[in-house]
DNA sequence: AATGAATGAGAGTTCATTCAT
DNA sequence: AATGAATGAACTCTCATTCAT
């Protein structure tokens, strides 16, 4: 039951709000009562750490499994995150706007938890620029923790724009990105 | 008065949220009442209007500025896009948050004239990428529209973590950017 | 302005209502601003002071001009105050919806006042009645404040259906009135 | 809980008007809270609905019975019409009151349904003065609708002067229309 | 004679939450 | 496991009224 209360929630969070997203929108759309929401949940906050953390938590795994596959070169590791993010928004664009933009709603407790998963996904990518910039892959002035954020700045944005039934595949997008980060548009 | 109510309230949507900001809350600040905020304002999203119209207005105002600079070349031109973004977190960095996040508690046809002020700042830098191509100061296969989504996902995402407070300058970080975009990081 | 005022509100108070008409509306109404009403009133319950006795003071006139015709018999006046009332739709129909509908919100020092002028002009029409009694002119067994209280009930009930701009004229309507209470439709 | 609310409801919108009467005021009455009164009721309008859609059709109900008494002439039928709605002041008098004024804050799919009805408890009546008509039971000549509302008139205005606990009894009343009715002051 | 800024009290309504059943 | 009644605090918004200018 709690998932199938994320699972309606999610639509409804991402289009209207956490705030303005009611318990009764919520137990609506499971046509249950209010009680039964608060049998399963604490309160409203409970339901959207586990929304978030659900998300984060995938994130990191898939990029972790990426990172960890001691065939790819950091190049190549970089590009599969990318295109990792991308492709996921064909499933989880909803989830991923809410976990950007409901942040604040969070209860301290756990928000600390997500800032902290968040932050290995970020390190993880500048653990790989680092790398790079080692093993002379990149160029070795680069300040990895803002080309980081130029990184994450990107793929985060595509989640406001990308349309995974258009015409354009999260493939050729992931591809334009790396080609960008790699060799610049001159 | 307009203007004071606009005042305190960017941070308190900023840190709260729109939709958890009371009315009381901002005239609180401002040791008034109720009454006189709705003296000067028809409703809540009237000032939230008034907010994000005169943040959109003002960024592309200094857009425009720097595109119809016949001096500089069109990276130069984007450089200073980057640059004028950038330093603009220093006075506006809760400005842009609210824009970023709170567009959806607008009216319509406020919501319509924005949509259309931010397709213009979009196009703008779009058309920079096109005629660059064209010019062949870029290269000749770029997808403009995409490398400007990833430009701006860039920019946009500054508003998050750069603290013009802190030890790396505007400057530098449109400096970084700058390179990234340019030449890349290989 | 007194008057003016009192023009403007009637047809908002009669179409929206004394409670829901607000002092703005009316000021709007002469491109004035509240301040000004306040100059002119001591209160919106003054103006509606102000409209029902101006209503009800002009009822009383008429009706007094009518019952001191000498010239016309019980009857012929009785007639003449259900076609002046019927009449006095085309110019007066808000009004007396006014009156009979918001009474209620007038101060008591007023309201004394005009439940006297009131009371006075259904007393002229039960003396007429009374004095058709005794004359020999009506029945001798009538109960006539009774049948006044129907007679009055007839009249006021048409402010809420005559149409002035219909078919039928006002005086074809107080002669079929006239007709009912003098020998009944059997 | 709804036809509590209904109950304590109906002597504070007659006494203090519909607009005048805030839902803290009713639920005072109950000893409950305002949360409750919108846990039974959508809103205030509901209410009222409630209310007067209650009133109209207890009257046409018994109107109906009246009508579709097969052993009375039309001219009792009238009389027991008459009758009825005199009587209904002892235990429905601020009923009706409400019902007359307050029609107007009603929501227009409601008022519709009310309107019909309405106009079928006139259109009773009517229907009666007409049948009477034709069989030679009344005058020939008369403008049954007109004669219908002035019938309607004198009732109606019952309800704001009819004191059930005064010296005259419900049925002397009707006596006393019916008389006058028939066969006039004359 | 008229304005415009401000007030303050209260309105209707929403909603997360509780809890006995 | 789930309900349904109830709460209470907060919210947006309205408006008659005041008063210095």
């Amino acid at each position: 039951m709690r998932e199938k209360m994320m699972k309606v929630s999610i639509p409804l969070f991402d289009e209207k709000g956490y705030s303005e997203t009611s318990i009764q929108d919520i137990v609506d759309c499971l046509g249950v009562t209010k009680g039964t929401f608060y049998y399963y949940y604490k309160n409203k906050q409970e339901l959207l750490n586990d929304i978030n953390l659900n998300f984060i938590e995938y994130m990191l795994e898939q990029q972790r499994t990426i990172v960890s596959n001691e065939n790819n070169s950091g190049e190549d590791k970089i590009y599969h995150i990318i295109f990792m993010v991308i492709s996921s928004i064909r499933t989880r664009k909803q989830h991923a706007r809410i976990f950007i933009r409901e942040m604040r709603h969070m209860e301290n407790t756990n928000l600390n938890e997500i800032k902290q998963i968040r932050k290995e996904f970020k390190m993880n990518i500048q653990q790989l620029v680092d790398d790079g910039i080692k093993t002379g892959e990149f160029k070795h002035n680069l300040k990895s923790d803002i080309i980081t954020l130029g990184i994450l700045g990107m793929m985060n944005w595509t989640y406001y724009w990308y349309d995974p039934a258009g015409e354009v595949s999260a493939e050729e997008v992931a591809n334009i990105f790396m080609d960008m980060i790699r060799t610049g548009i001159k």
